[in-house]
DNA sequence: TAAGGTAATGTTATCGATAACTCCAAAATA
DNA sequence: TATTTTGGAGTTATCGATAACATTACCTTA
């Protein structure tokens, strides 16, 4: 590898000079920095980020974790965070933590290893707190995305869980349903917390008597128990609609449905938190409270990188980024009963 | 920040020492290993990969370059290629280039200043022969990922484009069309390409006469042209089915046929290559020939790790992974003529 | 004309780790 | 007992860059 000390000697200069050259600064002759512009381009020198790093002590890496690659809403945000880095000059360090602290763990060891500047961290629950400590211990510039974690300070985008589940319930309110189903991801993630929440106090607002036997504890990358969302669909009285806190669980409940032969909307109206990328496209479908994934990204990577350069005040921020309701045709109204 | 030196000085050792323990390699007596570990834990000691990877010309570090990440077959691919290199230790810097020969730049200057110790490279085209040139010049080991690229030898997991393209026309034969549209990306990609053969000897194979005015040029992003499909769709004798080069190039092409009154499959039979992800679960309707999304991505990586540790052989490996024919329901048998 | 200024460049130390070599004392061997 | 071996450390140079200071040579200006 060519480096600095090869440029230097061909140019007859010493490696300060070429230093200066690369980063502009300094005097230098235009003589001389013509020459040893042109003995870098023949020699095809590239710096070595790594050397310069360990002595300014910066990286230029952001690390950036999520929880599923696979989803939509996730890579949206990633696109974001990606182009928002890439545009004020940071390299992307990327990690799934696929909702799982054991692994989160080993990219929280391997962000501490590589001197990131900051991290981007999509949090897998309330359990990622320790993680987000030792990030704070080692005093590394954080921001979370889409999930609160409790006990932890740091500036925050979230959606507003709480206001969309409540406006996706209200909406089947509207429709004439009053036994609603909530399919929950897991009540160690903040944004389950929420949309429970939002939930209730739909029912409330109502004066719906809220019934935990219509409410389902899965998690967000899958329904998990397929007997659960049986019984419930098999209840003494069972729902005419559903809620599912995210995309993911909106489909698995789909699927299961049509398993048992159920039809949406006619037998079962659905709704969920987050849209579904390109099936939206093709069929424009399930009514859903969409997310600005975009914007969690790219704000997000603003915010971090204000306060890597020393631009954000001391206290932590925190944004809540609305949802849209989309109504589309998988929620209808609910069927006359046959009495 | 924590350096072996603090760690040194505190457990009245050497530097070396502590970096014995760290590696564990050296003899060192069980008394000052435990002293050193128990300082490490003490003052949380996260050793510096900056510095390890500039004396050690080694930075355990792998760039995925990607064309496109919110399109759910190259995200299938990076998890297959995260969750093995992180198997096998090493971290992915993760690049986007949106089908842009600029962008693309700019991710492999950056690639090689950060010294990666090899790269899986998704290319946007033909026209990124010299950026892999430049990489190879300058001896990274690279992997090619889904398109190959004229002039440039490297390990290369593609798909099976031309006969995945020829049994998906042959699929829309065999239910009776005989005016078969191709949107296609572009031509400088070597997947379009290939497709376009697969269709072309499909017809011959069947003794059709192949008419270039069936053929639509666009991208793998979206058509663009919206006025090209019109046209083509208003040919004097028009086609019955479409065969799409990829999924977004299938569901705009659904896209324009909906705008035009148009049902799929009633009015107007449609396949692609590539399967939906999300969309597919939700709803499966749209036939497609579905590539091995993951495996491309694991195996390009395990290839690449082989080579960055010298487990391969000389001379350059080339795998076509197969795709699956799905049929689903969006190609019905051609509607009679009502001549 | 001597003292100081300035443009252009060079020297040395440093970032945090590791390789290669050196050193010393205790144990093993002749 | 003298010599060699070896376990358990320490020293020094190095990776490739940059900061801080030092050094020229030439140019001003009182």
């Amino acid at each position: 590898m060519i480096t600095i000390y090869d440029i230097a000697k061909k140019a007859n200069v010493s490696a300060m000079t070429v230093s200066r050259v690369i980063n502009n600064n300094g005097k230098i002759s235009e003589l001389t920095r013509q020459r040893v512009k042109q003995v870098m381009e023949e020699l095809n020198y590239v710096p070595n980020s790594n050397a310069r790093s360990l002595v300014l002590q910066k990286t230029h890496i952001i690390s950036l974790l999520i929880t599923d690659i696979t989803n939509p809403f996730y890579t949206t945000l990633a696109r974001g965070a990606e182009d928002t880095a890439k545009r004020l000059g940071y390299k992307l360090l990327f990690g799934n933590s696929d909702e799982n602290y054991a692994k989160e763990k080993d990219y929280v060891d391997m962000i501490l290893s590589t001197r990131v500047d900051g991290v981007l961290f999509a949090p897998a629950g309330d359990g990622s707190a320790v993680h987000l400590q030792q990030l704070q211990k080692h005093r590394i510039p954080l921001v979370l995305l889409d999930r609160e974690v409790p006990g932890i300070q740091a500036d925050t985008v979230l959606g507003d869980s709480k206001e969309g589940a409540r406006r996706l319930v209200e909406h089947l309110l509207a429709l004439g349903h009053r036994r609603i189903a909530l399919i929950n991801g897991s009540e160690d993630v903040s944004t389950a917390r929420q949309r429970h929440t939002g939930y209730k106090e739909a029912l409330k607002l109502n004066d719906i008597a809220y019934d935990e036997a219509l409410v389902l504890h899965a998690n967000y990358r899958d329904i998990q128990d397929e007997a659960a969302l049986d019984r419930l669909l098999h209840l003494p009285d069972p729902p005419t609609a559903v809620f599912a806190a995210n995309n993911f669980l909106a489909i698995g409940a789909i699927q299961g449905l049509r398993a048992q032969g159920l039809r949406v909307p006619d037998d079962m109206s659905v709704v969920c938190f987050d849209d579904l990328g390109l099936a939206s496209a093709l069929h424009p479908f399930l009514t859903v409270a969409a997310q600005p994934a975009y914007q969690f990204g790219s704000l997000g990577m603003q915010w971090l990188i204000d306060r890597i350069e020393g631009r954000a005040q001391e206290e932590p921020r925190t944004i809540i980024l609305p949802s849209e309701l989309i109504v589309r045709s998988s929620a209808a109204a609910r069927p006359r009963e046959g009495k």
